[in-house]
Order: structure tokens, then sequence, then C-alpha cells
DNA sequence: CGCCTTTGACCGGCGC
DNA sequence: GCGCCGGTCAAAGGCG
């Protein structure tokens, strides 16, 4: 990993000693001077942040790259151990030959196998892992190695939506919920937001879908700030509204000295 | 009234 | 061929 963090070692200078009782130039051109101070600590600040934001998708790009090697390799193990024979075969067949359909199995095959677990309220009995699709659930199971009923669901959103998906209570710790995602969905997001599209086209393990949770999350924040920041800055308004209100500031610190 | 959940029945694959 | 098991269907009922 060559990811350089080195670049953030920025330090703001707030510039916080504004000379405000400068005796030797008249008010307007110190009003200028800061105004023209402050564009540039403007500038400084959005350069710093975009940098931050470039390094952060870079490494957020290559977690993603390593969680995606890590998990495939459990997944190969753990099937081996946990799954029935019937079921480590559908898993070989989406999983790593999902282009060639089994000459056994002639009916259609899942293009896309994922897993999401939900960590929920111990108390909290529904089976729902909210990721901001419309399911409507068709059938619930008692399967042999988890006392938990499983639910099966259909995407509802869009009628030819093919995805559907598998919510088990784990059997070791039943506060967690385990999602399973087959297909991929044909339309956009209900929420509009790629930020929170749930983890298809992965297969991932619990400790990275917890992990991918807190990482999507705070990437939503950023990205929020980022965009605040970018619009904020790129806003003559914005720019006019902190030159008055800085101005303001001077005149209260000016008028007992007038 | 439409959408959703529930739940028993049914179907197909697989092992013995 | 039979039984087990997971997945799906569809009727009935609930809810807003």
């Amino acid at each position: 990993m060559d990811t350089n963090l080195g670049d953030n070692s920025f330090s703001i200078d707030l510039n916080t000693n504004l000379s405000l009782h400068n005796t030797n130039t008249s008010p307007r051109e110190t009003l200028d001077e800061e105004l023209i101070r402050t564009r540039e600590e403007n500038k400084k600040l959005v350069t710093m942040l975009t940098n931050l934001c470039e390094n952060y998708n870079s490494l957020q790009t290559h977690l993603i790259e390593l969680l995606q090697k890590y998990s495939s390799n459990k997944e190969e193990d753990n099937s081996n151990l946990l799954l029935s024979r019937k079921r480590k075969a559908e898993e070989e067949c989406c999983v790593n030959n999902f282009e060639e359909a089994s000459p056994k199995r002639p009916r259609e095959i899942t293009t896309n196998v994922s897993t999401v677990c939900v960590k929920t309220n111990r108390s909290d009995q529904t089976s729902v892992v909210k990721d901001g699709y419309n399911w409507r659930k068709y059938g619930q199971k008692v399967t042999r190695d988890n006392p938990y009923p499983r639910a099966y669901y259909k995407c509802s959103f869009a009628p030819t939506c093919p995805v559907k998906k598998k919510v088990q209570r784990s059997i070791e710790d039943p506060s967690i919920l385990v999602g399973v995602y087959e297909g991929e969905h044909n339309h956009p997001h209900p929420s509009q937001t790629e930020m929170t599209v749930p983890l298809v086209n992965q297969d991932v393990s619990t400790f990275s879908n917890k992990f991918m949770e807190d990482i999507e999350t705070n990437s939503l924040q950023q990205h929020l700030v980022q965009q605040m920041a970018t619009s904020l800055t790129s806003s003559p308004t914005f720019t006019a509204a902190v030159a008055a209100a800085i101005s303001g500031k001077i005149f209260e610190y000016d008028l007992p000295f007038n």
C-alpha cells in the first residue's frame, strides 16, 4: 500500500491575529487586506479539503479491494465446512462460474450474490434489513441449520426487478441479521443517493460488512461536507457575507477607539 | 381498495 | 422410489 498520507499533515493558520488596531492604515485599507487574506485562507482550506478527500477516496478504494479479496477467500473456506453439498454447488455455480448454466439445473441462474450483516437490537424481533429498497415478503421458512426463520423477499420497487433477498438471524449472534441478496437491481436506488446502495456484487463477510457500513456512513458525511464547502466557497454571496461579518466585527472593536 | 404479511401447500433437486 | 430440504406459490387476512 503506497497511499501517501503525509500530505495531510497540514497546519491551519486561522489568522486570528487580525491587525484590527493598525493606526497607520485607514479602516477601508484594513478591511481590504483582511478580505484578501480571508480569500487566501479560503483557497488554502479548499485545497486541503480536496487533497484530503482524494486521499480518503483512494484509501477507501484500496480497502474495498482488500476486503473483496479477503472475503472471497474466506467464503471459499467456509463453504467447504458449513454448506451442504447442494448449497455448495449453488455457491460455486453463482460465485465462481455464474456465466455457465449447470447442465443439471437449467433453471434461472442468479448472476450476483452478496451478503449483508446488520446489527439490530436483540429485542427487535422484526427481520428487516433497512437498505432503502422496497421489498415484498413472499415466504418464510425454518431451515435445518438455524432455529430462526428465514424470510424471503422480492424487490417491489420496480415490477421487473429480479432481485431477491433472504434474511435470517445469525445462529451465533441473534442480534445480527444476515441478508443474502441475489441479482442486480435494474432501477436506480429509491433514495437517489449512490452512497447508500447496498453491497451488491460483493461477497463480504460479517466483519467487512460492519466495516463497510461505517465507511459508507462516514463517506456520506464527508461527501456532504465536501459539497457544502465547495458550494459555499464558490459562491460570491458567501464570501461577501463573510466579509460583511468580519467587517461588522471589526467595527465593533473599532468603535470604542473612534 | 390496494398492498403487504402470514402460512400451509406444493415443487424440484439431491442423497440414500 | 422415497424422504428430506430449500425455495416458491397463492389464498386468506390485516392494515392504512
